[in-house]
DNA sequence: CGCAAACTTGATTTGAGTCAACTCCTGTGG
DNA sequence: CCACAGGAGTTGACTCAAATCAAGTTTGCG
């Protein structure tokens, strides 16, 4: 289970992993079977997908990817959350990717990672060789639209990111960052007073955002004195006021 | 002619008009066959192309496609550099896209654009309506193929530019610019002390790295004293040291 | 229970923003 | 052909938001 899950609390999020680890054999019963790479296809497109699709699993810290690593295999995100950075020689790290359940990584082209993608949490990949996929994405246009309709939906949103990482104050970040949050995790709109399991440290929120450790936790103990979030613990968030938190994000 | 090019200059670079603005009408002899989403389509898939293709010119500053249109078409770029921006609520403004000759504008599914796109210098767009394009597309794979592999390569430098967003220096970002710039016009490693004509204003630039005016001026002025660039005018540069240009844009 | 990692809080510094002139082009019209 | 208007760019003085440096406190795990 994610390393960061406080015992005792109600399973809230659909980025832990459902049950205990247990990952579907079958594609069929597959919880992000509406979401991923294979959504659109059919069920004997997902038959040949299946017959080359293998599972793999991460703890919390493992690198999936390293920078500079020719990947052999693509993969959806099954469960868990996966982080992409970047790392400059002097060692500042900056976030470029937070990839959830469903979401697809690595390129179906070859060629080298531009990035290190690693374990937020436990996770797990349901991993397709790069070859065999690729040749299976010709073959099956569902797959191949799929992929790109996905891929440009990220395109948009590292634009969005590019727009808070340029422009937004720290508030406005950390803001933007809860709002990110509650909308990927799946809540619901009735869910005011609902509570977030942060999949990141702070630091890594830090890293998110183009922040420090020290002012990320300032603003959201400023957010708190707000009123417009509450902790139950450091890593378990209430949005208290969605319209508050909204105008907060500066969007 | 691109507003910014002082007359009597030579041609230096790709970006501004070949001829007068002239522009081709059969897809052979295009400026960018070999670059464009159409790059990798046989002599029969581009006469399709070409029979649902047609030219539009853009004047420097024009508004090719505004935040929240439904956009009808999707577009090659032909000639010129073409600007995506997102703007707050209180016109802080963040450049998220900067696309050269060869790149695709648009997205092939439905819905709202996310951002501004201007036309940063007069621009020619070789554009497709979307309806008819993404038909061909569904019946080319080579066309689709390139359009993903493009997507993915828009992806990666959004990437970078979150880096540079997130942890930069002024300084860095002034110089991993004009880096950039130097790359993207498709200068040659050996073209050291070859002029790039910037197609956009200091304001634009400070729009692209998150900086104001201000700081984008002073960091080009500390460049020039410490003779890694020079001007010849103030839109014009001359790259005098590369090696020392790489190391200031810490990349 | 105790230790280390994660997180918070406070004091101080600093890099980039803001505000304010000023210069330099470039194009226009008398 | 020159004057001059206006936009683009530069430079300087000052401010301020976030980084840095430095203790603290809390939490979770062995």
């Amino acid at each position: 289970m994610g390393a960061y899950m406080p015992s005792g609390v109600p399973v809230l999020r659909d980025y832990r992993n459902p049950g205990d680890g247990a990952v579907p054999v079958r594609c069929t019963g597959c919880p992000i079977r509406d979401r991923a790479v294979c959504s659109l296809c059919s069920a004997d497109e997902l038959a040949k997908l299946d017959a080359i699709k293998s599972y793999r699993t991460y703890t919390h810290g493992a690198e999936i990817i390293g920078l500079g690593e020719d990947i052999e295999f693509v993969a959806s995100i099954v469960t868990g959350v996966v982080k992409l950075t970047k790392t400059l020689a002097d060692g500042r790290t900056q976030m470029v990717g937070l990839l959830f359940p469903g979401d697809f990584l690595g390129r179906a082209q070859t060629g080298p990672a531009e990035f290190d993608a690693v374990a937020a949490n436990d996770v797990t990949l349901c991993c397709f060789s790069r070859t065999p996929f690729r040749r299976l994405m010709h073959e099956t246009p569902n797959l191949e639209d799929r992929l790109l309709e996905m891929t440009m939906d990220e395109l948009d949103s590292a634009r969005e990111w590019m727009l808070l990482l340029g422009r937004k104050t720290a508030r406005e970040k950390v803001a933007s960052f809860v709002q990110m949050l509650w909308h990927r995790t799946g809540a619901s709109q009735s869910d005011e007073g609902g509570e977030i399991a942060l999949p990141l440290t702070r630091a890594e929120i830090a890293e998110y955002l183009g922040l420090t450790i020290e002012t990320v936790s300032r603003q959201m103990t400023k957010l708190r004195g707000d009123a417009i979030i509450d902790f139950t613990s450091a890593r378990n968030v209430r949005v208290l006021d969605m319209e508050a938190l909204e105008e907060a994000a500066g969007s």
